[in-house]
RNA sequence: GGGCGAUUAGCUCAGUUGGUAGAGCACUUGCUCGACAAGCAAGGGGUCACUGGUUCAAAUCCAGUAUCGCCCACCA
């Protein structure tokens, strides 16, 4: 046992002061890293298993926001929870290089010096980034050591490190030679601004107000014209086809026949087919295959030409005759102009629709026919399905189970290829017709590596397993994997979290963690979403600055769970102005601990009053109530309860009770062996219970704990390592629970009294109280420690049942509690309240009497709920007796 | 077009198997009494969105309605 260091406490509670410095302490320690006496024996199962969890990797651009802080102190939390626990635990920490984000941010910084990634060369821009990462790149991991978070930084991983950067390449190999990845010319979501291909997932779809252009095609054979119906007009140029539905009468004499199409002349078929629904617009749909997804499935059913009339920035080529060098939008509006004066263009209508924007950069998407690497999604999707079906992954809240499963069972290929530089090159050789998949250059002349990279996401799916060494069978990758929860966003869900557990199960044949824990999404306090350019995402540094990290944590991780959370500044200082009331009380324990050496103390040398076991009982309840939250993800219940405990019961009560006790220090030699049992009683009670708050307040807030927890005499290095409380059996004590319970209410029923009688606060009452034996007994018994409670001079209990004759008065469990007041005050206004209280009581007392009447009620209710009202009924008439009496001897005395 | 969530005190939200509606903040009143004014004590404030149903009993279970929000979806 080491003793504390109360010196400490002198200052007043300043987060600012006492938290970097912790975080260098911890880290000394070693208290990151997996414990070694742990990872020394062998692997355990079950509980004894190590606690392993990942960060998703933030983007190496990233900085800390508001939603990293409410994820982090989530798993910090668990981690620090577990590590008290006992178990050797793992919070592997690692980064994102984000391909498209980053090499906008540095083709931006280009820009910005008049240059472009061309300008570079291929080379040249990589050494940029390189160079950019080196210099800002995990500025995020700086600022989350402010939060006091608990990652193994020696095991910080990247992305593209070379590692890791040949896990990625063996996979992309691996799943080629197993033919699931392929190659092939399909219509994919092309940003034209990034310049890139991206996956559907990499797409919003935003409602936009746009047009229905109802455009006259004339027919080949002179007869007439047929009408169709486009959104996007420009994209005409490019059409190899008009389809009509089969079933609709209108057109079946036309299906066969070709149109002319306006402007190019270009004589297109008339076809048939499935996708077209009659009730829409004109029932004639232009077949653009080059240019539509939908289009495009047409055009190879029906066997119509594929026609591009854009480039990749979105510009009209060549094929777009006159319009060519033109933006896709100002084409349109050129197109429009020229359809209308050729008298092509029959109407316009306003029309809702959703159009595709890139998430990374809200560009307009332009579907585009292009070559690209794709993902055979449905064969590993298998698996994922089935772990989530039979429970071998929980999500949590359940709901998004519903949500995993539908987009797998609906799933489709993954576009992978993306036309960027900063990323892993695909690991594909051609050299003329030949082609060849090998992460190593392949032997012989004239090879040339396919341009483009990965999806940064084809990376980020194999974390769980790749951070720990894979494909390599390291010690890591066998003692760590599998991960045993993941704590993210679900915006991310299937981005990330579905494609790891399809990795998971495909390359490592086991699930990458068991459980998945959704936080919520941060909102600013009108419900938007926290953004840059709408400038209300607040400085996470900037809070724990000002509220303590403690505090941010302490209040982030109660989120309602599953929902969007509406971030509100003045929430965080609820945690600073709690860490500051547990600095005092523990100030105050320190303080009349005295020189006393408690560690040796047993138990059953401790003379327990019923103060005593009151508190250790509500204590045992509270590790029960925190833990149990813990375990099922309830942070905010479990933060509650022990904020609730520590400060309503062991503040607010106990330390108060425990005063008197403490004075018995102060009479030195006098002291009697009884008062000294007494005395260390106190002591050790308000200690061991105090030194378990701090334990259970850890993982929430571990810096102001661990300085409190060093200010008092303590076991081991850090509380860190401690472990974490037990409800220990023996405390729980429902009788002394309930027999505190009558005490309380006396006490708050004779302030009451004397508020209402207008008495000076300070000002110390007399206070007679008739009650049945038991609850005298009780009064008689405590009464030293609840009298200062409640102001009281001298506590009166009257077994022969006097009382005095001019009193306020009030009922508390059928006992009578009197405040003489000697022609004090207005009787009338005494009147007044007990009559008040009489009718508050009557209510109560009705609504109760109708249920007991209630033969159903009586028959069908549970026997102990019925007992209950019964018992309830007679306290109800008891009490409202009482009052009435109490009132007619205020009237006798008036007159 | 489908799916999900929300609706409880002025605000943000709890309310785990149905059994007397809770917390924090805000508000009112009173407090330099030996830890704490970042505090203490006392208090006001709710037809639990609406309608129906199940039940002895519904904030809680079921059905529907309304409003808000999110996700998914190839009607050009």
């Amino acid at each position: 046992m080491r003793p504390g260091n109360p010196e400490a406490l002198s200052l007043p509670y300043d987060p600012s002061r006492i938290e970097p410095e912790r975080y260098a302490f911890w880290e000394q320690l070693g208290v990151f890293q997996p414990r070694a006496d742990l990872a020394a024996a062998p692997r355990g199962t079950g509980s004894k298993a190590p606690f392993v969890i990942a960060i998703p990797p933030p983007n190496v651009t990233g900085s800390l926001t508001m939603g990293h802080v409410l994820g982090e102190s989530i798993r910090d939390t668990i981690v620090r929870w577990q590590r008290m626990e006992g178990r050797e635990t793992l919070y592997v920490p690692g980064m994102d290089h984000a391909g498209i984000a980053t090499q906008n941010v540095v083709e931006k910084k280009l820009r910005a010096e008049k240059q472009s990634r061309h300008d570079l060369g291929r080379d040249g821009f990589l050494k940029a980034v390189w160079e950019w990462k080196e210099q800002y790149g995990g500025l995020i991991f700086q600022q989350e050591r402010r939060l006091g978070t608990t990652p193994d930084w020696t095991r910080e991983r990247f992305t593209l490190d070379e590692q890791y950067s040949h896990a990625v390449l063996h996979v992309f190999k691996k799943l080629y030679d197993e033919g699931l990845v392929y190659r092939g010319r399909y219509i994919v979501n092309w940003c034209p601004r990034c310049r890139t291909a991206l996956s559907d997932e990499e797409v919003d779809m935003v409602e936009t107000d746009g047009h229905l252009w109802h455009i006259k095609y004339p027919l080949k054979d002179g007869s007439g014209s047929l009408t169709v119906a486009t959104t996007r007009p420009e994209t005409m140029l490019g059409d190899t086809g008009v389809a009509v539905s089969p079933k609709d009468p209108r057109y079946t004499g036309l299906v066969g026949s070709f149109a002319v199409l306006p402007l190019v002349r270009r004589e297109i078929p008339i076809v048939a087919d499935d996708m077209v629904d009659p009730k829409f617009g004109t029932g004639a749909v232009k077949v653009t295959p080059a240019h539509d997804p939908n289009d495009f499935q047409t055009g190879r059913r029906h066997g119509l030409s594929e026609i591009v009339v854009m480039d990749e920035d979105g510009r009209m080529n060549d094929a777009a005759g006159d319009f060519r060098g033109l933006d896709r939008f100002e084409a349109r509006t050129r197109i429009v102009a020229a359809l209308q004066d050729a008298g092509y263009l029959d109407k316009v209508e306003p029309h809702r629709h959703n159009v595709g924007h890139c998430s990374r950069c809200n560009t307009v998407i332009e579907p585009y026919l292009s070559w690209q690497w794709f993902v055979k999604m449905a064969p590993l999707a298998a698996q994922a399905i089935e772990a989530a079906k039979k429970g071998k992954i929980k999500l949590f809240p359940g709901r998004w189970k519903k949500v995993y499963l539908h987009w797998l069972e609906n799933i489709r290929d993954w576009c992978i290829s993306r036309q960027l530089w900063w990323g892993h090159r695909i690991p594909v050789w051609y050299r003329g017709e030949e082609m060849i998949v090998s992460i190593e250059r392949p032997e012989g002349d004239g090879w040339v590596q396919d341009e483009d990279v990965l999806d940064t996401w084809f990376s980020s799916w194999l974390w769980p397993f790749a951070t720990l060494g894979w494909p390599n069978p390291t010690n890591d990758l066998a003692r760590y994997y599998p991960n045993s929860l993941m704590v993210t966003g679900s915006d991310i869900i299937f981005f990330w979290v579905a494609r790891m557990v399809m990795a998971g199960y495909y390359f490592m044949g086991e699930a990458p963690f068991s459980h998945i824990y959704f936080t919520s999404i941060v909102r600013d306090a009108q419900g938007r979403k926290m953004s840059k350019s709408l400038g209300n995402s607040p400085d996470p540094l900037a809070m724990m600055e000002k509220y303590g990290a403690d505090s941010v944590r302490f209040c982030m991780v109660q989120t309602p769970t599953g929902q969007d959370l509406l971030f509100d500044e003045k929430r965080l200082e609820s945690g600073k102005f709690f860490a500051n009331k547990l600095w005092n009380a523990t100030k105050l324990v320190s303080m009349r601990m005295g020189d006393e050496d408690l560690s040796g103390v047993k138990e059953s040398q401790l003379r327990l009053t019923l103060a005593d076991r009151w508190i250790l009982s509500r204590f045992a309840n509270a590790v029960k109530d925190v833990t149990r939250n813990l375990k099922t993800y309830r942070f905010a219940e479990s933060a509650q309860a022990v904020y609730h405990f520590a400060w309503n019961e062991y503040c607010d009560w106990y330390l108060e009770m425990a005063k008197p006790r403490w004075a018995l220090a102060d009479l030195g030699d006098a002291m009697t062996d009884e008062q000294r049992a007494d005395l260390r009683t106190a002591r050790w009670v308000s200690w061991k219970v105090l030194d378990g708050i701090l334990r259970l307040l850890h993982p929430f807030m571990p810096f102001v704990t661990e300085e409190l927890w060093q200010a008092l005499p303590h076991d081991g290095d850090t509380l860190a390592m401690a472990s974490w409380p037990k409800a220990k059996k023996s405390w729980f004590d429902a009788a002394s629970e309930r027999e505190v319970e009558f005490l309380q209410a006396v006490v708050v029923a004779v302030r009451n009294l004397r508020i209402e009688s207008k008495i000076a606060p300070g000002k110390p009452v007399p206070v007679f109280v008739r009650g049945d034996a038991a609850q005298l007994d009780l009064l008689e018994k405590l009464a030293s420690q609840i009298t200062p409670l409640a102001r009281i001079e001298k506590l009166t209990v009257s077994r022969d049942g006097s009382r005095p004759k001019v009193a306020a008065s009030a009922v508390v469990e059928g006992a009578e509690i009197f405040l003489p007041l000697d022609g004090l005050i207005d009787l009338d206004e005494e009147r007044a309240r007990l009559a008040r209280e009489a009718e508050k009581l009557l209510t109560d007392l009705e609504g109760v009497k109708k249920k007991l009447r209630n033969q159903d009620f009586l028959r069908k209710a549970k026997p102990e709920i019925v007992a209950k009202e019964n018992e309830r009924l007679v306290q109800l008439e008891e009490t409202l007796d009482k009052l009435k009496r109490a009132q007619q001897s205020l009237i006798s005395v008036k007159e």
